[in-house]
RNA sequence: GUCUCAGUAGCUCAGCUGGAUAGAGCAACGCCCUUCUAAGGCGUCGGUCGGGGGUUCGAAUCCCUCCUGGGACGCCA
């Protein structure tokens, strides 16, 4: 049931769209760039046209020389006079309820708003729309998501941390793009390691260890394995064995991989559960198992396969051949992305498909989407490889082997011990500690790793994140914090109604506020959840500035709005840390 | 060797679909808590945007080239 309702009263109000009670973001009525565009390409009559205005409209680096300018440089050839010139006389005809005043400096037109009318127009919407400020409508579409996907029987260090949460946030923000996410956690739970973990438990293994501590125990008669397999060749050939009796499908061997993959399971579950993430499918690489013979066939149908070095290879232009089937006629990596890829068009039809994995993985993929297309799956156009830069520690790649590697679980327990020392030492007599340490322990590692653009790498700091000052999750966390306070402690009851006055300080933050869509839009656009950091950050930043100027609960006419704005940049501090997967404690 | 990602302040990074004085945070130093949580705010210090060419009215941003570092390059995933 939809249902249109009209701001009364004020035009320059967008439509609100309700449908079943529940209320959308539409249109861009709002947005004062293509506002201003429009009246800039009337006033050029047709020199122009309206997406070429707003290509160049821009915001000028320093507040003080406007909201936005227009550079008139481009226009100078074409009028065949100086760009100074054409700009004064273009200023001129610049002008509408919205504008407040246009001034001309060197080339450039520099606008400002109407800040009042502004302001009472972003600050409605935020607080009518309240979490779904910045919401798309529901467009019907899929975006299948890969991410997280680690390895059974492996510790879940800090390297899978980064896809994990790149993954989530990409998907969240989907899904406020007006997409369906499918959260997909492709584990690595077959191969040959599976035929050692399984000789092994046989020869070492303690049943109640396992069940206590899987991961940990696994890894430990593992690494146990490769060493007495040194000394001893007879081990491999027992564990290439039992992996050929795992794929023959021998009960045993399947009940104790069964055993292994659900008790390793669980325990990412607590990890996945403490960062708040989900996932729709668990199908790993042994749910492919039964799916490739088909893809090895088309592909042979097809004649794209071909030998090369006794192998089964496709060549592939401008890039090495993507190898399919070894010598022996085992299948590959290749083989079971192309099946997994093919199943996942079947499934789930999904607009697009992201794929969260490790830069050093990027050959990996192009070789996959060229062979799909290949095999004339255009459909794999709309498949993407998502990468993102390595967790470094020591300024090298962190390995298994090498000791280098470090857990997950402990970092988070030691940014939350970090996060509870706080609030003893700063707010004691917090209810929930444990619960608001949590959230603000977690937050700072999961910040830490989305403030950043995806493809730097990052160097592990436990230091850096236990420090909450400064550009991070915490920072972001307390800001809002202290809006909810002086929300809590304020009597007025905050309706969605225009704001009267407006504070120097406060014109920053209502553009910022009237950003927020484009924001999102962005961050979906580039598959970037830094961007959303970024601009939570930057509306902290200047809230923070003008809380510490100003005194919110004054008790007369003036607070009612300031803690309107004070309001809706909660709100949407809040919606962006959700997006980015992380808390917001109320108090801390 | 080929491909790829990166190189901006002492450190970590923004800015990169070209535009006005290159911005933050950390570190250092100096301020601001009898007033809404100082996990905060203000100030000072700090830059040949890796080097060199080119395109342009205009280049950190686009093109070429070189240098440096990471990563990937057939039977692991």
């Amino acid at each position: 049931m939809w249902q249109l309702e009209w701001y009364h009263g004020n035009p320059s109000f967008s439509s609100l769209l309700f449908r079943d009670g529940e209320l959308f973001y539409f249109g861009e009525e709002n947005d004062m760039k293509t506002k201003l565009a429009q009246v800039i390409t009337t006033a050029l009559q047709g020199s122009l046209t309206n997406e070429e205005v707003e290509a160049l409209l821009e915001t000028p680096k320093h507040a003080q020389l406007g909201d936005v300018a227009f550079p008139c440089f481009t226009l100078a050839k074409k009028y065949k006079k100086s760009p100074q010139i054409i700009a004064s006389n273009l200023a001129g005809k610049i002008q509408g309820a919205f504008i407040q005043e246009v001034r001309v400096e060197n080339a450039y037109i520099n606008v400002f708003f109407n800040q009042l009318q502004i302001a009472q127009d972003v600050v409605t919407q935020v607080l009518t729309q309240r979490n779904h400020y910045g919401t798309k409508e529901k467009n019907g579409q899929r975006v299948a998501l890969d991410f997280s996907s680690p390895n059974i029987a492996k510790p879940f260090s800090m390297g899978h941390l980064r896809s994990t949460v790149i993954g989530h946030a990409l998907a969240n923000i989907a899904e406020k793009q007006g997409y369906e996410a499918i959260r997909m956690n492709h584990l690595g739970d077959w191969g040959t390691q599976f035929g050692k973990l399984i000789v092994a438990y046989n020869l070492w293994g303690n049943k109640d260890a396992i069940e206590q501590n899987p991961i940990t125990e696994l890894l430990k008669i593992y690494v146990k394995f490769h060493d007495e397999a040194e000394q001893d060749d007879a081990l491999n050939e027992q564990a290439r064995q039992a992996f050929k009796a795992l794929e023959d499908g021998n009960e045993e061997a399947t009940a104790l991989w069964k055993w292994f993959r659900d008790a390793s399971l669980s325990e990412f579950n607590a990890i996945y559960s403490m960062l708040g993430v989900h996932f729709d499918s668990y199908n790993g690489e042994a749910f492919y198992n039964d799916k490739m013979q088909p893809v090895v066939e088309e592909l042979t149908k097809k004649g794209l396969l071909e030998q090369s070095n006794g192998a089964m290879v496709v060549q592939l232009e401008d890039m090495p051949p993507s190898l399919i089937m070894k010598k022996d006629g085992a299948t590959l990596y290749a083989t079971r992305d192309l099946a997994a890829a093919i199943y996942r068009y079947n499934t789930y039809q999904p607009a697009k498909v992201f794929y969260v994995v490790g830069n050093e993985q990027s050959l990996h993929f192009k070789q996959l989407f060229a062979v799909l297309q290949k095999m004339g799956h255009t459909w794999a156009a709309n498949y993407e490889h998502i990468p993102f830069g390595m967790m470094l520690k020591d300024g090298k790649k962190m390995s298994t082997r090498k000791g280098k590697v470090v857990l997950l679980t402990d970092v988070l327990r030691e940014t939350i011990e970090a996060a509870m020392n706080n609030i003893e030492e700063k707010n004691p007599q917090l209810p929930n500690k444990e619960q608001v340490a949590n959230e603000v322990g977690i937050g700072a590692v999961i910040f830490n790793d989305l403030k950043n653009d995806r493809m730097n790498d990052i160097e592990f700091s436990i230091d850096k994140m236990v420090t909450f000052e400064g550009e991070t999750g915490p920072y972001v966390q307390y800001t809002n914090a202290r809006i909810q306070t002086l929300l809590s402690k304020s009597h007025f009851e905050l309706v969605a109604e225009p704001i009267l006055r407006l504070d120097e300080e406060a014109w920053e933050i209502i553009k910022l506020l009237g950003m927020f869509p484009t924001v999102v839009e962005t961050a979906f656009i580039q598959a970037s959840p830094a961007v959303i950091a970024k601009f939570c950050l930057t509306l902290s930043r200047n809230f923070n500035k003008y809380y510490a100027n100003t005194k919110f609960l004054t008790n007369d006419l003036q607070e009612k709005d300031r803690l309107k704005i004070a309001y809706a940049v909660s709100i949407l501090l809040e919606e962006s840390l959700r997006l980015l997967g992380i808390k917001a404690p109320k108090e801390m």
